[in-house]
DNA sequence: TCAATGACCTGCC
DNA sequence: GGGCAGGCCATTG
């Protein structure tokens, strides 16, 4: 329950913290960003840990821009409403202007 | 201990 | 061009 090593795990917490705000990422981007395109499945559930943390799982999407990580969240639009509050359009779980607000960790870092 | 699942994405048919 | 299956690592039963 400590995942004290440097895992995939700890990587995704340390690329998802970087996030600047009012932008928001993709799982696959973060996957890919650490050299595990096909991991991006890895990465979602590493979220299901950083609920709690200091990791803005609010600002991780999927490829589409679904906030499908929404249902894990405490309320029900509350992940929404960060978006909202950071500068990012939402709509129906789904972020607007995807391209403009998309943070890519392998062009930005 | 073994097996199955999970906030997904890419590649092949 | 569209649909299907595989794969990654960690956690839970």
């Amino acid at each position: 329950m400590k995942p004290e090593t440097l895992s995939f795990f700890e990587k995704v917490y340390e690329v998802a913290k970087q996030i600047p705000m009012g932008r928001v990422t993709s799982y696959g981007a973060i996957a890919k960003y650490l050299g595990a395109t096909k991991s991006a499945r890895m990465v979602g559930y590493a979220m299901n840990g950083s609920t709690g943390k200091e990791v803005p799982a609010h600002r991780v999407v999927n490829r589409l821009g679904l906030l499908t990580g929404k249902f894990h969240f405490e309320g029900s639009n509350h992940m929404q409403q960060l978006l909202e509050s950071e500068g990012v359009s939402v709509k129906d779980n789904q972020v607007q202007d995807f391209e403009t607000v998309f943070w890519d960790p392998s062009a930005e870092l």
